[in-house]
DNA sequence: CTCCTAACCGAACGAACGGTCGGCCGGTTC
DNA sequence: GAACCGGCCGACCGTTCGTTCGGTTAGGAG
C-alpha cells in the first residue's frame, strides 16, 4: 500500500513509522467510519499485530487526534495566507475557495475525516471547536463581499456561506485524484459554478430575479 | 420530546409505538453516529429498559433498515413524478433540485442518517446500491439537459451533476428548520447559487469563460 | 561474538457490546 | 373476577472491544 517505510524493510516486514501507520489507519477510518473501525481492523489492514500499533501510538484516540490536526492545520493554514488579507471581499473570496479546494484534495483523507466528526470524544469536540472557529472567519469574509456589493443581494450572506461552503466540503463525498480530474480544473468549476452559476445567462432574464430572500422568523 | 404516542400514556408511562420510537433512535443515531450508538443510548434517551427495545424491532440493524427505507423511498418518489419526465430539460433539473431539497428537508434525520451510511452491513450495502441508481438517475438528467445546450458547456456533466446535488446533500450538515429559513426560499437560494451564481454579473465578462473544461486522464 | 534497541508478537484482561430470557403489570374483554 | 395481551423490566449470555504485558526477533554498533 502507500506506505513510506523505515530502512529496515528488506524482506517481508513491513516496519512502519508513524506517519505512513497514520496515512493507513485513517484510510481504515474513512472506510468504516471511526467508531466502526476495530483495533484488530487497523491490525488486519496494516498487516501487523494489534498489540503492534501501541508501539507508534498510546492508543485509538491519540490516532484520530493526529489526524484531525493535521487536517485543521492545513485549513488553518489557508485562512490565514497573506492573500487572503488584500484586494476585494470577492477576489478574496475566490481565492478563498480555490485555496479550500486545493487543501482538501492535497489532505483528502485527513479532511474527510474531520468532516465526519460528531463530537463523542473531548478529542472530537476539540476538532469541532476549532472547525467552527474556521467556519466563522469564512461567514465573516462573504460578509465583506456582500456589503462591498460583489454578491447578489438577494441571499443572506449567512446562508451564502453556508452554500459555497458546503459544497466545498461535499467534495471528500466523490472526488478522487486518481480519476483524471485534476486539482485547477476541480477547483475551476467550484468557482464556475458557486460563483457564476451553471445556466447559460441571456434568454429571458427572469423579472422576478433578486427578489430579497432572507432568513427571518415564521 | 418528539413522540407520538399511543393512548396509554396517562401518568409517566411512555408507550411507545414503532414511528415514534424510530423517530427518536434515528436522532440519537445522527447525533452520537449509528456505530457510536449503543442500545444502552437508545433506551436512556427513550427512557425505557433495554430490552424493551426488542419488543418493537428485531434490533438495531432493523432499527437502520427501517429509516434508511424511509429515506430512500421519499427520495425515489421524486424521481418518478410526472413533472420531473416532460418539458426542457434544464427545467426538470431545476424541478428536481427544487423537490430533492424539500423532501431533503420533509425527512432530515432519515436522509441525515442515509447520507452517512459506510456500507459495513448488508443493510448498508443495500442502501448504498438504491442511492447510487437515483445518483445515476440524476446524472442522466443533467446530461440531457447540457445536450439540450442549457448548461454551460465548459464543465462535464459528470461532474456538473456531483457538484450540484452535492451541494444539496451537504444541507443536512447545517439546515436546521426551527432556525425560521423556510424551505422554499432555502430552495430557492440553492436553485439561485447552482444554476445563475452568486456573483452579480456585468463588469469584465471574463475573456476566458467557456474555455472547455473536462475530464481526461493526465 | 555480544550487546542494544526498535519493532513486533500472542495471550490475556476488564469493560462494554448486541441480544435473550422469564416474568411483571395495568387495561381491555368477556 | 378471570383470562388475556401489549408494553415493559432486570438479570444474564456469549462476543468483541480497546488495552496491557512479558517475551522474541532482527539489524546495527562496538
Amino acid at each position: 500500500m502507500s506506505g513510506a517505510r523505515t530502512r529496515l524493510a528488506g524482506a517481508g516486514r513491513p516496519a512502519y513509522d508513524l506517519d505512513s501507520l497514520l496515512a493507513v489507519s485513517v484510510r481504515v477510518f474513512n472506510e468504516r467510519g471511526y467508531d466502526g473501525t476495530s483495533m484488530e481492523d487497523l491490525s488486519a489492514r496494516l498487516g501487523i499485530g494489534k498489540s503492534s500499533i501501541y508501539h507508534h501510538v498510546a492508543g485509538k484516540a491519540e490516532l484520530l487526534r493526529l489526524a484531525l490536526d493535521r487536517a485543521l492545520d492545513a485549513l488553518s493554514a489557508v485562512a490565514t495566507e497573506p492573500r487572503a488579507a488584500h484586494g476585494p471581499a470577492v477576489d478574496r473570496l475566490e481565492h478563498l475557495v480555490r485555496r479550500s479546494v486545493e487543501v482538501l484534495v492535497a489532505e483528502l483523507p485527513y479532511v474527510t475525516l474531520l468532516l465526519r466528526v460528531r463530537g463523542n470524544t473531548p478529542v472530537e469536540r476539540r476538532a469541532l471547536e476549532r472547525r467552527r472557529e474556521l467556519d466563522a472567519r469564512l461567514g465573516t469574509l462573504v460578509q465583506a463581499a456582500c456589503d462591498e456589493g460583489s454578491l447578489r443581494p438577494d441571499l443572506d450572506p449567512g446562508l451564502t456561506s453556508r452554500l459555497v461552503f458546503g459544497t466545498v466540503n461535499s467534495l471528500v463525498e466523490w472526488y478522487r485524484p486518481a480519476r483524471g480530474l485534476s486539482v485547477t480544473r476541480l477547483a475551476d468549476a467550484v468557482v464556475a459554478m458557486t460563483l457564476d452559476g451553471l445556466r447559460v445567462p441571456g434568454d429571458p432574464p427572469d423579472a422576478a430575479r433578486y427578489d430579497v430572500v432572507r432568513e427571518d422568523p415564521s
